[in-house]
DNA sequence: CTCAATATGTGTGATAACACACTTACAAGT
DNA sequence: ACTTGTAAGTGTGTTATCACACATATTGAG
C-alpha cells in the first residue's frame, strides 16, 4: 500500500493562515490534504461542487470552454486563496473547468462543512468575501488584457501570478498549456516567450520555463499585474478587522 | 424649486422584489429615490463607496480605465441588480469607475446601512451574494468574450445584455459611447452596426439604436450572451431558500 | 436659417494574431 | 543506440482590427 507524504501545512495556505487560532481550530480537523497531479480537472463546468480545496503548493487554472472547445482562462487560486467559492456564494455548482496548472498540495474540505463554517460570520466569512472580491479584481483584470494587452504583455502577467502562488522560480509547463490559458495558438506562446526570453527575463526550455529576472519581468508586463497583485494585498493582508452589522 | 417626479418604486429592482416584504420593509425607509443621467460618474476607480445603488430604470456600466485612457467594460448593472458590491464584500473601494450607460431611476442606500442589513443574514444576504456571483459570470464571460470573439459578436451580446435592463427598444447611445464600453474603436462600432443593421435586426440613426429584431438578434450572439443570461436566471429568481449553516 | 458641434461613414495602409503545414529537437523507454 | 512521442521552432499566407485622415450627415442653439 502506497503512504502518501504530504510536506504542507495549512498554513502554508494564506487565507487558512490569516485567521485566528480559535476560529481554525473549529475546523482544521475537517481538513483534508491531497496531492493535486498537473492537469487534474478538479470540477468540469457544470459539477455541483462536493470539495472545497485550500492549494498549499498546487496552483489550479478557472478555465472557461467554449463550444467549440476553445478555451481560456478567467482566473488563477494558489496559496492565496480557495477554490470552490460558488459554494458560500450560493451558486452550489461553477461555469467554469478548474484544472491543475501546476502540481502540488491542498487541503479539502466537504462543502457542508464549508458551508457550515461561512455561516458562522466571524474572521473566515470575511476573508473568504474578501477574497472572492481579490478574485474578481483577477477576472476583471483579465477581461481588459486580453482586450487591450499583446500576447507577450499577457504571458510576462500569467507568468508573475503563476510564480506569485509558487516556492520557485521553475515552471513546469508547455507553450502548448499556456496557449489553452491564454486562449491563443500555442505559435503565438512560443514567440513570445521567444521575445521574452532574448531580454534575458526567462529560459525557455522544453517543457520547462525558467524565471531568470523577477524584476525585469515586473518592469515589461502591462499594469494589470500590479493591479491585481495590489488587490490581493490590500484585502489579504493579516490583521482583518470585521466591519459588519 | 424643482420637484423631480420618480416614476419607478423599489419593486422594479429585481433583487428587492425578491426579497420577503417583512425583510424589504426593514430597510425600504432607507432607500432613496435618484435620477440617474447619461454619463454620470458615480463612483471613480477607488473611491470609498458613500452609497449603494438599485437601478430600476437606469443602467451603470462598470468601465476600467486603463493607465492610457484606454478603457473596457467589465460589466453591467442593471434593474437586475446593485451597484457597490465593494460594500459587503470588504473592500469598501472599487477598482473600476461606474458610469450611467442609460439614463433612469434608481434607489441609494448609505453605505453603513447596507453593511448592516447585510450582517443581519436572511434572504437579502443570500441574494446579494447570489447576485455577485451572477456578476462574476457575466464579467468572467466578458473576459472569454474580449478574447475569442469578433466585435460583431460583442456588438450583439451588449445590445442583448443591455436591452434585458431596459424597458423600451430604443438604447439612446452613440457609436462612441459603445466603443469605450467594448474597448475597441469607434469605427469598428460603425462597422458592425451597419453589418447587424444589414442583417435587420436592428436599425442605426444618430445618436440611437433600435432592436427590430429581438429573436434575430439571439441567433445571430456568441454563447456568451445565454450563459449570462442563464446564470441570471438560475441564481436569481425568486422563492430562495437559504442554505447556510 | 445658418452655423457649430457632434455623430457617423469611408478609405488606405499597418500590424498583430490567425490558420495551416511542416521541420527540428529533446527525452524516456525498450 | 534507436525509436517514438511530444515539445518547440519556422515559414507562408490570411484576416481582423487598428491608426489615421478625412467626408458626410444630423442636431440643436442662436
Amino acid at each position: 500500500m502506497n503512504v502518501t507524504h504530504y510536506s504542507t501545512t495549512v498554513l502554508n495556505n494564506h487565507l487558512l493562515a490569516a485567521l485566528p487560532n480559535d476560529e481554525l481550530a473549529l475546523f482544521q480537523s475537517k481538513l483534508v490534504p491531497v496531492s493535486l497531479k498537473l492537469g487534474t480537472v478538479i470540477y468540469e463546468s457544470g459539477d455541483r461542487l462536493d470539495y472545497a480545496y485550500f492549494p498549499t503548493t498546487a496552483i489550479v487554472s478557472l478555465l472557461y470552454i467554449m463550444e467549440n472547445g476553445a478555451t481560456a482562462e478567467i482566473g488563477m487560486v494558489g496559496n492565496d486563496g480557495i477554490l470552490g467559492i460558488a459554494l458560500f456564494m450560493g451558486g452550489d455548482t461553477t461555469n467554469s473547468r478548474a484544472v491543475v496548472q501546476s502540481a502540488g498540495e491542498a487541503f479539502k474540505i466537504k462543502a457542508q462543512d464549508l458551508k457550515t463554517e461561512f455561516g458562522r460570520g466571524g474572521t473566515f466569512q470575511t476573508m473568504l468575501l474578501r477574497y472572492t472580491q481579490a478574485l474578481m479584481t483577477q477576472i476583471s483584470q483579465t477581461a481588459v488584457c486580453n482586450r487591450l494587452h499583446s500576447v507577450e504583455q499577457q504571458l510576462c502577467r500569467w507568468l508573475l501570478l503563476s510564480h506569485d502562488r509558487l516556492n520557485s522560480d521553475k515552471l513546469i509547463m508547455t507553450h502548448d498549456l499556456i496557449s489553452n490559458m491564454l486562449g491563443v495558438r500555442r505559435e503565438g506562446i512560443t514567440l513570445a516567450a521567444q521575445k521574452i526570453a532574448e531580454k534575458g527575463l526567462i529560459t525557455n526550455t522544453r517543457g520547462t520555463i525558467m524565471l531568470i529576472d523577477r524584476q525585469g519581468l515586473e518592469n515589461a508586463v502591462c499594469e494589470c499585474y500590479q493591479v491585481v497583485s495590489d488587490e490581493y494585498n490590500r484585502l489579504l493582508s493579516r490583521g482583518i478587522s470585521r466591519t459588519f452589522g
